[in-house]
DNA sequence: GTCTATAGCGGGATAGAC
DNA sequence: GTCTATCCCGCTATAGAC
């Protein structure tokens, strides 16, 4: 256990993730870790301290991975690969939902700070969506009615809920939804 | 207040698609109706009881719903547009959520049977979907890729998300993601 | 940095009077 | 059906020893 505090930052997004930050406790913490809630605090003072921690930690990881992303391919289909790949990767970490899932459906009861930061990442995410299928369009590899930014947005929110679908669901309602989405920006 | 259960159980639903859950309570429920929280537990003994009351009816009356929808219209754009109308009403109760979302969002901190209703009921209303663009494909008035049932799938997921993240952003997202599925299903 | 101990609050729930 | 009173628990958070 080299950096305690990275350790407390990590189990606290899955915790998020699958729980809610309504529901998870500095008791699970203390649990999983093996050390005193008091030790928690030492590090994160307040549950909202850690919370916003969660959040800012979870954008800057999530921008990376997006631009990484860009910078592989030029291709919108291979970009759009690249986004779906991240979305199932959170999945595949053991029933988890996106962070920003999980604090847009407790809105009205989390800290207002991290209300915004979820909002802040949604909102990068959705425009980084919009270059993809802008592009595509343009080049004419992809094809839908309406303009980039609102399928973006219809995108995003299908992926959403597909996370949080797929763990009430045994069949593969992510895959589904993913395979929907294509078909709905094929030529 | 002629039916005292009958209103807990409304305020209960509102309690749920707004704070979730987890975060809502039988206090919260004291205060806002002006009766002491023992009180509460004699119409629902215990919060678990509460909470599958809350999704037994919320699913009654979700299926009666559509099932009026389907009976207004034989047009299949007609009974999408039923069903945005639902979906809508379900927003302007005033920053509400769809209960299944919420359950979905918390899945793992809520009762068995309350997450199985939910996964009952968006299987129905999901059917009721691809009934719909089945119909639509078939007639000729709608056009996508893929089979109805996972273009049905996909819509409802989008109307999920969309209704989370309209709470947090001011414009709006709702309308956005509704005219581009019509615009996904367009010819 | 982690511990013990404890404070203070709010949660769900019950008993019993009215 | 509603009340007062109470129980026990888990939560967030702090103080102070090691």
């Amino acid at each position: 256990m080299k950096d305690r505090k990275a350790e407390i930052l990590e189990l606290a997004t899955e915790l998020i993730q699958t729980k809610g930050y309504s529901a998870f406790s500095y008791q699970d913490l203390s649990d999983r870790l093996g050390i005193r809630k008091a030790s928690i605090h030492h590090h994160y003072p307040t549950k909202e301290d850690l919370g916003k921690a969660v959040l800012a930690h979870y954008m800057e990881r999530a921008k990376k991975n997006l631009q990484v992303v860009a910078q592989t391919s030029d291709d919108p289909w291979q970009r759009l690969d690249g986004f779906f790949e991240l979305v199932r990767g959170t999945q595949q970490e053991g029933d988890r939902i996106c962070c920003i899932g999980s604090v847009y459906a407790a809105l009205t009861v989390v800290p207002q700070e991290i209300g915004e930061t979820a909002s802040h990442l949604a909102q990068f995410i959705v425009s980084w969506l919009s270059e993809v299928l802008g592009d595509g369009k343009k080049e004419g590899s992809m094809a839908f009615n309406g303009k980039p930014e609102a399928q973006a947005l219809a995108v995003f929110c299908a992926m959403q809920g597909a996370l949080q679908m797929d763990r009430a669901e045994s069949g593969g309602i992510l895959d589904s939804v993913m395979g929907q989405v294509r078909e709905n920006l094929s030529v």
